[in-house]
DNA sequence: TTGATTTCTTGACGGCCGTCAATTTTTTAA
DNA sequence: TTAAAAAATTGACGGCCGTCAAGAAATCAA
C-alpha cells in the first residue's frame, strides 16, 4: 500500500518533496465512507480541511425554506473546508459520499502550521479558491438571470466540453442535477424532451446524452 | 498627506511594519475615479490586484442574455481581482465607481513576489477569499431556492443587523438592488409596498427603511 | 431472474414575477 | 429655484416553471 496514497495526488501539495510529504502524511487522518453516507453535516464544528482522495462527494446547503442546493461535486484530489481557516466559524454545508469514497482530514491548527512552514501550500490553496470563486460568481449570475432552459443547455455543453466528447453519461441523478441548477427533476425531464424534439440532443439509455448541435443549444433562452 | 494613505488601512497588509509598507507603497499605483466611471471592464487583461482605498465600487457581471448581476459592493479596504493570481485568466466582471473613489493597483507579478516574501499576506488573502466564498455560496443557494420576497426580506434584515439599527437608508438604487437580488425594480417596489401593508416595515423619505418586525419579516416565503 | 424500491416521465393547474406602459416622484443640473 | 432627466410606482397581462399526482421505467437486492 502506498504510504502517500492520499497526500501525493493532491494539487495543493504539488511542490513538496518526499520528506515533507512524510510530515504531512503523519498528521493526516484517513476515513472511508460508503455511498450515501454523510461525511460532515451543518452543525459539525468546522475545524478540519477535507481532502477527497478517491470517490466523489456532493456538497450541498439547506436554504431557509428547506430546499437544498448542490454547490460542488468534489472529485478525487479536491478539497473542502475553506472556512476551516478561520476561528469560530460554523459549517453551513453538508457533505455526502456519492460513491464509496476515501477522505483525508487535517486539523485546522496543523494545516495552519503547514502553511506557515511551506508557503507554496497557501499559494496553491489561493489558486483553488480563486477558481472556485470565479465558478461560483458565474453560477450566481446564471441562476439569478437566466432561464432554467438556458442553464441546462449551458450545463450540457460545458459537461461535454470538459469531457471532450459529444456523447456522455450524466454524472448525477436528475434530482441532484435539479438541486444543482436550481430547478426540479420534472422541469429537467421536460426540457430534455424539448431539446430532443428540437433535434438539439438525443437521449439514449442509461442517462446518456448525445449533443447534436451545441451552438444552437446555447442560443436557447 | 499620508504616505501610506491606501496601503496602511488594508486588512491584508495588517501584520506588516513600517519599512515593509514603504516597499509596498513604492510598487502601488494610485487612481482616482468619478462616480459612475468604469474602473475595469470585462475585456481588460486581468493582471492587477485592485484595492479600494476610498469610496465604493460596484462589481457586476453580464449574463449571456445581456442582463447584469451585481456581485459585490466593495467598500474601502476591500480588494478585487482574485483571479489576478493565475496566468492567462481573463476578467469576466466589470467594476464601476458608485461614488468618487480611490483605488490602488498592484501588478500581478509584484503581488506574487510580495506573497512569497511575506507569507502573512497570502494567509490574509485566503481569509478574504474564504469569507467571500462563504458569502457567495449563501447567495447562490438563496437565489436558486428562495422567492424574491424571501431574498428581499433577508437583505433588509441583514443590512439592518450589519448597521446595528432598525432604520437605515438603502445604499443602492432599486435598479442596482434588483440586479443584486436577481429581480427587477418593479418587483422590489411591489414587495416593499406589501411589507409595509403588512406592517413589517415603514418606508420613509429618501430610500429610508424602518424595520418594525424583523422576526416576522424573515418568516415571509 | 423477480419483486420491490427508487427514479423518471408526463399531464393539469396555478402562482410568482418579468415585461411593457403610463404616471408620479425624486434627483440632478443650470 | 426651476426645468429636465432619472428613478420609482402602479396596473395589466402573460409565460415560465413549481407543485401535485399517477403511471412508466430503471435500478437494486436477494
Amino acid at each position: 500500500m502506498a504510504i502517500h496514497e492520499c497526500v501525493q495526488l493532491v494539487p495543493i501539495f504539488q511542490e513538496l518533496a518526499e520528506p515533507q510529504l512524510d510530515t504531512i502524511e503523519s498528521i493526516v487522518r484517513h476515513h472511508h465512507y460508503q455511498a450515501g453516507e454523510t461525511i460532515f453535516s451543518a452543525d459539525d464544528p468546522l475545524d478540519q480541511l477535507m481532502i477527497v482522495s478517491a470517490g466523489q462527494v456532493k456538497v450541498y446547503q439547506l436554504a431557509a425554506n428547506g430546499r437544498e442546493q448542490l454547490l460542488y461535486l468534489l472529485q478525487s484530489g479536491e478539497i473542502d473546508g475553506e472556512a476551516a481557516l478561520f476561528e469560530n466559524q460554523r459549517r453551513t454545508s453538508f457533505g455526502e459520499a456519492l460513491v464509496p469514497t476515501d477522505v483525508c482530514s487535517i486539523r485546522r491548527e496543523d494545516f495552519q502550521n503547514l502553511m506557515q512552514q511551506y508557503p507554496s501550500i497557501s499559494i496553491n490553496v489561493l489558486n483553488v479558491f480563486g477558481k472556485r470563486l470565479t465558478q461560483l460568481e458565474r453560477q450566481t449570475t446564471s441562476t439569478a438571470t437566466e432561464s432554467v432552459e438556458a442553464r441546462l443547455a449551458n450545463y450540457l455543453t460545458e459537461t461535454a466540453a470538459s469531457l471532450n466528447t459529444n456523447t456522455f453519461k450524466l454524472p448525477l441523478k436528475k434530482k441532484d442535477l435539479a438541486t444543482f441548477l436550481g430547478t426540479t427533476p420534472e422541469t429537467i425531464s421536460r426540457k430534455l424532451t424539448r431539446f430532443e424534439q428540437l433535434g438539439l440532443i438525443t437521449q439514449k439509455a442509461g442517462k446518456v446524452i448525445q449533443i447534436n448541435d451545441a451552438d444552437q443549444l446555447l442560443l436557447t433562452e
